[in-house]
DNA sequence: CGCCCCATGTAAGACGTTACATGATTGA
DNA sequence: TCAATCATGTAACGTCTTACATGGGGCG
């Protein structure tokens, strides 16, 4: 949420249609979950929250983010990964990657690619081990299950590798 | 965890180092979450435990899915996909894969198939608009990562056509 | 003797889901 | 005027996280 309104002030609602409607469908749209996280980030001074009539709707409450709320957002995007990071699915990884750039700059970017090719070039090989280990004991489904796994994150580590070309290219 | 006792009885310890260390590293492996978990399975019938000693260990319950849990299962299994299957994320809908052919059998893992399919070939087109959509106002680096969730979708895409074809050869 | 692993569990607090409620405005 | 959309919220309930507790067994 901080990520995005760093990208442009949002009211609770605005954040529902984000997270109902684009590519971030993965996360709760529900009122019951936003409006309290609003109230929560508010409480800790990371949004801060403008009333906005006037036009004759219903008021409307726009946040945005205040230098503490970057500074935290900063924080967590260029925290060090573990394999607990990347183990866990890459959606989080890949959250901060996207917001990686406009609140910590691309040098943060790049370092975030760095220690995630690091990391898929550690974490590979075990699952092709744990694949080898447990073959014959897995059905069929359940070994293609895991082959997509393995496939996901080999195709994430090229990814990383055209993703840093990009960054090298235009710095 | 119904899949997991499926495939082989489990005590709740064993649940826990399921989770802590197999590519199921995902899903929590925390005491205060299994064994309730565990408590609420056996109310609903779905799975019945018995306590092991002898060995002079402390106790130990093992539990094994019952026939009214093998029914929940496959129900959870062959439930048609809809997008928001797709768009939540895959990991749930693999987890149905992985345990199709031991719960429901071959064909229900040849239909889960083309069913993901058929779905991401509606899916992926609409994430490209989006990123043809969105691209002016996104940073580099968010349009990358948006770039590597369409290759991940494309690529398992890719994986299915090759998983088909493997029951397609065999069966 | 102390430490780690096996194995189970509980309690407090935080959080999310589901469903409901409210009220204004726009368009058919 | 009826429905849909904008816009915000609450309440009950269920669940998870975090941290703690317990106790036996093997090992150096």
């Amino acid at each position: 949420m901080l990520g995005i309104m760093q990208h442009h002030p949002c009211s609770g609602y605005d954040l529902r249609k984000i997270f109902r409607t684009t590519a971030m469908k993965n996360y709760s749209d529900s009122p019951g979950a936003i409006y309290p996280a609003l109230r929560r980030l508010e409480q800790q001074r990371l949004i801060r929250g403008q009333i906005q009539q006037g036009s004759g709707l219903r008021r409307r409450q726009v946040f945005r983010v205040t230098a503490k709320g970057i500074a935290e957002l900063k924080k967590w995007i260029i925290r060090p990964l573990n394999q607990d990071d990347v183990a866990a699915g890459l959606k989080e990884v890949m959250l901060r990657f996207a917001f990686s750039e406009k609140a910590a700059g691309p040098g943060a970017s790049v370092q975030l690619l760095r220690a995630l090719r690091a990391q898929l070039d550690e974490f590979v090989p075990t699952l092709h081990v744990q694949l080898k280990a447990g073959k014959a004991a897995m059905s069929r489904s359940a070994r293609l299950a895991l082959e997509s796994g393995i496939r996901s994150y080999e195709s994430l580590l090229e990814w990383t590798k055209y993703a840093l070309a990009t960054y090298a290219g235009k710095e």
